[in-house]
Order: C-alpha cells, then structure tokens, then sequence
DNA sequence: TAGATTGTTAATCGATTAACAATC
DNA sequence: TAGATTGTTAATCGATTAACAATC
C-alpha cells in the first residue's frame, strides 16, 4: 500500500479539531450495536498505525489489520461521518480521534472490580485496560465502593454475582461487566454486559467436534 | 411453575438412549452461529435446573433462566430436533444431554494455556472450565506441547501472540482462543476466536457515554 | 488526465419475533 | 374435554455484501 501523497500542515490539523463541535451537534446518529462492537476494533489498529508512524490508511489496511473486510470498514465507518477522502483514504490521526470520542475513551473510566479470586487479581494487573482508558479505582471482596460513572466488574463465583450486581447498583453504578457464569437481574437503565470464559471454549469444541466426526458424534 | 405431571419411566429413558443414534445419522444439520452461541447458556440453566431437582422445564423457564425470550430458546431448540412435548415441555435430563452432545462437551477436551502471567494463570486455575468439559493440561511459558484435539490458549502479551498462534499449529492444535488483543493470522481451518477483555468494557463506556451526555459528548 | 478509494445504494442474507396449528 | 406448550410458519428486522458513482 502506497500512502505518501498525504500532506498535512496545521490548517488540517486546526480544521479537524474545529469540526467536532458540529459533528456530535449534527445529529445524535444511531449507531447500530454491531457497528458499535467493531469501533474499538478499527481503534486498536489506528493506534498500531500511530505507533508505526503511518499517517494515512485505507478502509483495506483497516481490513487486513482487523481481519473484518473493507466494504463493512466502510459502511462502519460511515456512520460516524465522513472522515475519509475519496481517492485517497483516512487521515489516522483523525480518525483515531474521531473513533475514540465515538466511544467515549477519550475520558478516563473508573473500573470497580469485585471479587479477589486468580481472575479477579488477573484483571486488576490486566495493562491492556489502562492502556485503552480504563482505571481500576478498586479492587474489593463484597462492597462496591461508592462512585457514579464508575464501571463496576463481577469477578466473584457465580453465587455471589445477583447479590454484587445489586450492591453495585446500589452504589450508584450504572454500568456492569459480569465474568460470573450466571444471568443477573438488575433494574431497568442498568446495562450488562457478560464475559463467559467457558462459552467460547465450548463453540470452539462445537466446531472441533465436527471437523472429528463430520457426520456428527455417533462414536 | 408448576411442573409436576411429568412422570418419567424407566421406558422414556430408555427410548431417548435408543434415539441418540437415528437423531445424528439422521443428516448433518446446519445450526445457526447464533444458535450455537447460545447453546452454552441453555446447557447452563438446565445443569441448574438438574442441581434444584428439577426434571423437567418450559421454553418460558429457560427463556427466564438465560434472559433470551422464550421464541428464542423454541426456535434455537428446533434445530436440535425435537426434544420437547407439546403441551408439556422439555425433560431437563433428557435435553440436557442432547444439547451437551451437540456442544461436544460430553468428552473431555484438553486445554494449552500459553502465557504464565496474571491471566495465565487465572485461566489456569479457573473452576468453570473443568465444570464445563475442559481440563486445563499445560500452562506454558512459549511453547505448546504436541497435542492433537487440545485447544490451545493464548494469554501472552499482544507482541508473542502471533508466534505462539504458529507454534500451536505446528503442534497440531486447530482451535485456538486468543486473548491478547490483535488479530492473528492462521492458515485455512484453524479455528480462532477471541476475548477481548477491554473491547466490552470500551461497548459499556460507549453506552454509558451516552447515557451522560444525550446529545453526544459536546462538553 | 488516469488511478485510487470513499461513501452510498440496493440486493441479499440471516436472525428475530409473533402468531398459531398441532398435540400432549 | 380444557388447558398448556411445543414446533413451525411467515413477517419483520437488521446486518452484510457487491457494485459503482462521486470525487480526490
């Protein structure tokens, strides 16, 4: 990929940081959840771009280094505006920046953590958190310490999960990420995301099954 | 719920061990990845249901049990077969082993973590695989073990990530779960997937984002 | 100008959902 | 028989993809 023509002095530089204001004010766009769960995909190679030095990428270099293909790089990408230019590309700067404020990891986000078992410490230690805008503020055994706009993490056994998911929401915490096995209850406004360790062991061992016995498991 | 009519003999039991072979020979059926992503979560309400004594269940328990609606789970149910009893339900054990069939999770499948830092080392000790059909037979620091049929698991940092992925096929492994955050290139028919622990938290902070400020994120 | 690449359109595909006939 | 619940159908919805006009 050649990427060299791009040139760009301050007044691009100015430009782009000018042209956020009317951008978020535009419209507050719908994007859709599957768009929404490939943001930080895009984000992380822009970021390997910054750090290569690159300054400009192809909706195909965001392709092959994201492994999803070009024509959906695109339809994502033009939900968020246009930022690309025809005939030349993504200015990556721009669009990190741009993606980022999208997300909203251009702010610093409180991570509660609940739960000190091996994942739990494991979590905690995690750098691929800091590094992507997220600070682990606690490390707790039972209570969620107090703190609105705080993300708040189960990584406690599946027993103690519904009963930590409500002393989070009781706490204030409006956002939760539950690496226990188990479904919680919590009130409405309340959004749950689930991580299960086992479940995408058991869909590789569904597709390794039948790569074993293809005609299905008669053995 | 009530569920006590179900009177389940000795005949039943016998007739769904018989019926094992014909279901599987019958054709290759084609599950939705949707379908298969959720099977997990149905395996898991009904091990519940089997621990409370429960011998049998409705779509609606399961929709209940899992958070998916109760079209959902028949739907999903419909492409195993046809396990239930109009006007009666499922019979949990029953439908518990068909489904733990599909999955391939009535085997015992051998797990290679490489990576012996925090995560690693979670992982390694993590009770929810063995509960679920895995057992963890190698916690490495770089190289996998030679080992056909054995996931491997990658818990390095992102810079080892694509060397371990190569090494763990050259070891004859053909699933691999990747958790450092980049994508790894693999031949044809090795079966990748990936956890990504900051990319949820990046989708919670999206959401919460949006919650905070309505318009988008103007301040 | 010629070549490259975006942003958008329209077609296709797959997943979700509601409704209900079948049937216990 | 009356009540309950499955399995399936058909409608709807949303996501993916290919193609290409727009445009640098």
């Amino acid at each position: 990929v050649v990427w060299s023509r791009i040139q760009l002095g301050e007044t691009r530089l100015e430009s782009w940081v000018m042209s956020a204001e009317p951008a978020s004010a535009e419209k507050a766009r719908e994007i859709p959840e599957a768009t929404v769960a490939r943001l930080p995909l895009y984000l992380r190679a822009l970021n390997t771009f910054v750090d290569q030095g690159t300054s400009g990428c192809s909706s195909d270099d965001l392709a092959r280094a994201t492994g999803v293909n070009s024509a959906k790089v695109r339809k994502d990408l033009s939900h968020l505006g246009s930022y690309g230019t025809r005939g030349v590309g993504y200015d990556v700067d721009y669009l990190q920046y741009q993606i980022a404020r999208q997300i909203g990891v251009t702010a610093d986000w409180p991570v509660a953590i609940v739960g000190i078992g091996h994942l739990g410490q494991a979590l905690a230690n995690y750098s691929g958190f800091r590094s992507r805008g997220f600070r682990v503020v606690a490390l707790l055994d039972t209570d969620p310490i107090r703190h609105s706009q705080t993300i708040g993490l189960i990584a406690t056994p599946p027993e103690a999960a519904q009963e930590v998911a409500e002393a989070m929401v009781a706490a204030g915490i409006s956002s939760i990420l539950n690496f226990a096995p188990v479904v919680i209850d919590v009130p409405e406004g309340i959004n749950v995301r689930k991580v299960d360790l086992s479940l995408e062991l058991q869909i590789l061992a569904y597709h390794e099954q039948r790569k074993a016995t293809p005609q299905g498991r008669t053995a």
